[in-house]
Order: C-alpha cells, then structure tokens, then sequence
DNA sequence: GTGTCCTAAGAAATCGATTTCGTCAAGTAG
DNA sequence: CTACTTGACGAAATCGATTTCTTAGGACAC
C-alpha cells in the first residue's frame, strides 16, 4: 500500500499538499493535478488506521445485540446497516449473549477502537455505558431501556401485549394463557403486564397456571406449551411474549395436532420462517427493522454533533389478525 | 482515557518501560510493581488505534456473508464469533447483499482497516481478494469456491442433493420436483447436480418442468411451488436447495392444504424456525455453525504464520428423515 | 518604491503506542 | 584488577495521516 509519503514524493509536493488535496483544502489546480495523477498511478488510499489516530474517530459503530441468530435482531441489524453504509461507516456486530460481562468487554473494545458511536441493546441495566459517554462517544440504545439519559428508540411493549390478548378476546376466545419470557428482561415483561390487563378487564381468571414464565428461545417455547396443554383446564389461545418461544409452542401444537384457529395463537413479534401458512396466527409485528433504521439515524445526527437533551422514541406495534375460532367454543 | 505517557511520568519511569510491561518483556520487579499501580489507578488500557498503526495489524476480522437475515449465514457467523471471541479477536460483520460492489468496498475497508483477516462467502469469483492477498492478509473462503488458490472451507452440495433426491425416492417418491436458486450461484447448482443425478439414474423423467429456477429467498420458494403444483402431473415431492425456498414451498402447501408426508418434501439446509412438526419432512442439515468454527480457526492459523499450501476442507451434511408416504401411490 | 495583506505550500509537531539503539551498572572470567 | 558480557531501561525513531506554524511570493494601496 502507497503511503502519502510515495505520493508526495512521486508528485514533487509535500505530504500536507496531498493531505490537502484529498481533504479539498485549497490547492492551487496545478498541484492538484500532480497529486491525482501520482495517487492514481500508485492506487493510493488513505491509511483509516492513521486517520483514525490522528483524527481521534473513526468511521465505525459498534451494533451490541443479544443474539444474532434471532431474526428480531438481525432484522434489525440490518435496518442500522442500511443506514450506516449509506452514510459511508462501517458496522462492527458484536454478539453478548445475554451476557453482561461480555457487554462489558465489547463497550471497553468500542472505547480503544475508536469507534464513533455505538447503538445497544442493553443485557443489564447497570451497563457501563459512562466509559463511552464520558468521552463524548454517542450511544443510542435500542429495544431495551438503561437506566441513563441518552437516546433510545423503543417499543410499546404494554399496547403490543394489550393488542395481542385484544385480538384473541375478539376472536372469542376466552381462555388465554401466556408464556412469558425471563423476569429480567423487561420487554418482555411489559408485554405480559399488557396481557394481564386485558385477561384481567374481563374478569377473566388468569391465575390458574396460564402464566408461564419460560427462557427467550424455541426450547422454552415448547416447555411451557406443553405445560400448557397439560393442565386440567388448558387454555383455549395463548400469547407468546416473543418470536421464538411462539415457533416453540407452534410446534407444539403442530405435533399434537392441534392446528389454529382451533386455538388461538398470538405472537408478538414477526415468523418470517413459519412453515405453516402464517393466515392462521395473530401476528403483532415488531419493527426491527425500523428500530434499527431510527437507532442508526439518531446515532449520526449525534456524530454530527447534535446537542440536543436525550430523546426517546417509541415506535408502535402493528396486527396482523388471525382467523377466529371455527366454531363458539 | 489515560496515555502510555501519562503512566509513565506517574510512575517514574519512560513509556517504554510501560509498554515492556505490558508486552511481558524483562522489566525488574520493583518497576513492574510502580507500572502496575499507576496504570491501575489511571485506569490505563493501551490505544488499540495507536498499536495497530505500530504493528501494522490489528485483532479484527472481517466476515462477509451475503445475507445477515439467513439462519443459515447468522448461524456461520456465531460459528466464527466463538472461535474468534475465545482467541481475543473481534469480528466485523459485512452484508454483501449479492452484490459484488459491496464485495469490493468492504474488501478495501478490510484494507485500510488493517484488519488481521477475512473470511468471505465471495459473491463474484473474480472478487478482488488479490489486494489483500498480496499484502499478506490471510483470507478464508467459506461456502463457496473462490477462484484462487486460497484456503476455503466448502459443504459437499452435490452429496447433500444425492441425500435430499435418494431420501425421497427411498420413501416412496416416484415424481421428484427440484426448487433451485439462481444460475449463479454455485452452491445450489451443486445440489441440483445431485438431484438430477438420482433422478435421471432411476429413469425418471427430469425435463417435464420439474426444475424450477427461482430466487434464492421465501418469494421464489413460493412461486416456484406454485409453478410446481400448476402442472398437469404435479410431482409427488420437491427437494428445495436452500432453507428460505424451502420454508416458501411448505408455506404454500400448507396453504392449499396438502401437507407432508402426503407431499415429500425435501430441503438441503436448516428450517431453525418451522413452525410445523419438522418430523414430517426430510432435512438435509448444512453444518452451518462449524463451517464458521473451521474456517475461523483456519484463519487464525494463518494468521499465526501458518504458511502451508492453502487448504480445501469439505463438510459432509447430515441427513435427517421425514416420514414416508401415507399410503403407495 | 515600499509597506501591508493574503494565499499557497513546505517544515515540523502531533496522535499513542512499539522497538531499536545506546548507556550504564553489575557480574563474571582471566 | 582489568576486560568483557549481560541485563535493565531511557532516548529517540517509527507507523501514516492531519494540522499548525512559518515562509515565500504576489497583489494592492499609498
């Protein structure tokens, strides 16, 4: 690779004419010419390691998400890559697991690389997000709040789990369980208060083993449906407070032939694989996407150096209504 | 953040001395005890900007995948964080989107980023994997073949379309559609190869519009299926050469109503999020995650000094059946 | 014709680490 | 007791850009 050194040289200038040059400071047309010619013969292209250094940024942001292999957030990966390449910055995934320490050791990463920003969303509440805003690094945090005052783009949790117990109610079903993620993770615990409300307006008994509280992925789906299915009185549709843990109990239900509408399903959260024809289920589709795209945006607007107080924005759910049941039950 | 310098002048000895320590060099113990305590107390960590200028490399690879919203490739891309998370390394993940000017502006970040390596899932076979080749820059090609002599880490897809083709025709399947994906890309026409070879070796007839082409994604899985089942003799089975065409054929099925085993049905990748019993069809499972486990490790070698002839390391896929026909057809 | 102002552009400092080189002191051999 | 080796450690060079400082030269006014 070409230095700046090479190019000024082969151009019979200086290294600050060429700096000058690529940064459109004034140069007179001459040496201008000079300098492309020479950079062009020797394909030369700025070392980012060096500008990085000299500059103290970079043109990079870190993305911090729980777990890529759920297509929530790749979803939304992609909606902050889209805008990121865009504008020209390039995106460093990290993946926490859900994992606090490693949330730690890849905020410390963004801190010494340099990084520009970097968009989050957060494993524990207690982040340490400060090492980064103490030196005047922008984060926007996204789909889960920190207790700290900066940016965050969120969903309305409560209305998309009032909006799912809703269109089951509607649909008339009148037993409507719901599984429910970890206790810590808060997203998913407004949905279920959402679900609450709803089952408890109508007097409806929601204390009979309908809640089931299982972990955020497919495996705790499952469980739960088939703990579920083996109560006395099972219920008749259920709420799922996430993507996964709602493929879990379709399956389930799958495998014990009990196929929707013949019980309601509601998912919060998008099947963008579901192998069964989607018509049957109540979808409350998250905007990842969106999430992704409003995060990176705000996140640039900071590296530009706006000043603004912190805002947060929520962005809504929207239904997609399943079919009701074929029969009054 | 604290600096080399600012360590140093509190604890009375030269920068150098700092950085000795901290690269285990021979230092005498009462220094390191002075270096140790105001680095603690400044809460020092070296400027991974400023190293990297220095060494001329840094602890980042890039990985870029065509599409981060495919289990298959998000599933690769956990592969290569775990290996590369546990040897100190960080990952920057680049969507190509098929698109070889992608291909080319993340190869150049690559670049001038100084990152330590890259494994790539090449869109273009003429990609310019050259500038960081020559540089010394190890890149690991990983799900399809490259054009150079480099390593690479492949699936056998012709053996995985014999699989899917001879999993079907051994339950029973007498008229075996194949769903491929574009012409472009070599993967799926690997499997295709494999389907056609089972089908044509038992005298089947292959040429009656049992070969569709469709794109690689959910959409072209349900067009081609709707072609399929539009026929005057619909086949009795379809093998799908990717997971997302896949889910789109099981999804239409489902839609009209015939569901497996009544239809066979095939697929050469993983449906992670089939919201119906995966029981009733025929997986043929791409080891997704260790194709990025291998790859990331071959990587690693390489950039340890590893200097012998490139490698080609090929996966076998592993089959899992689906239930055989209900009754002779 | 001389003083002032402005612009282009080179010299040199800077960012924060690592590493070579050189110095000095202590230890060992003759 | 001198000569030579060895080891710790500081001074300074280095990586490749940007930016400040400085200087030279031209334009203009008086």
């Amino acid at each position: 690779m070409a230095t700046i050194y090479e190019v000024a040289a082969k151009a019979g200038v200086s290294p600050a004419t060429v700096s000058r040059v690529f940064n459109g400071l004034p140069v007179s047309a001459e040496k201008i010419d000079l300098v492309r010619a020479a950079s062009d013969e020797l394909r030369y292209s700025p070392n980012k390691t060096a500008q990085r250094l000299r500059n103290q940024s970079s043109e990079v942001v870190g993305l911090l998400i729980p777990d890529i292999e759920n297509p929530f957030f790749t979803a939304l990966a992609r909606g902050v890559e889209d805008v990121l390449q865009a504008a020209g910055y390039s995106l460093v995934l990290c993946n926490t697991d859900e994992d606090p320490d490693k949330e730690t050791h890849y905020l410390d990463i963004a801190n010494s690389e340099n990084m520009a920003g970097v968009i989050l969303a957060p494993v524990a509440e207690d982040g340490d997000i400060r090492r980064l805003t103490d030196r005047g690094r922008p984060v926007v945090a996204v789909d889960r709040d920190t207790g700290l005052n900066i940016d965050a783009v969120m969903v309305d949790n409560r209305a998309a789990g009032i909006t799912a117990a809703t269109a089951l109610w509607d649909a008339g079903y009148r037993r409507i369980a719901c599984i429910a993620g970890p206790l810590e993770i808060e997203t998913t615990e407004e949905r279920t208060l959402g679900w609450r409300q709803v089952v408890t307006k109508h007097g409806a008994d929601s204390s009979v083993g309908y809640l089931q509280h299982a972990n955020y992925r497919v495996d705790g789906g499952r469980s739960a449906m088939q703990a579920l299915l083996a109560l006395d009185e099972p219920p008749d549709a259920v709420v799922t407070t996430n993507n996964l843990m709602g493929v879990g109990a379709i399956q389930v239900l799958s495998e014990v032939g009990i196929v929707p509408p013949e019980i309601g399903v509601a998912v919060i959260g998008d099947l963008p694989f579901a192998t069964l024809s989607p018509r049957a289920i109540t979808q409350v589709h998250l905007p990842a996407r969106h999430l992704g795209t409003t995060a990176a945006k705000m996140l640039l607007d900071r590296i530009a150096g706006d000043n603004q107080p912190a805002r947060t924005v929520v962005l809504r759910a929207e239904v997609t209504l399943g079919l009701a049941p074929l029969a009054a039950s």
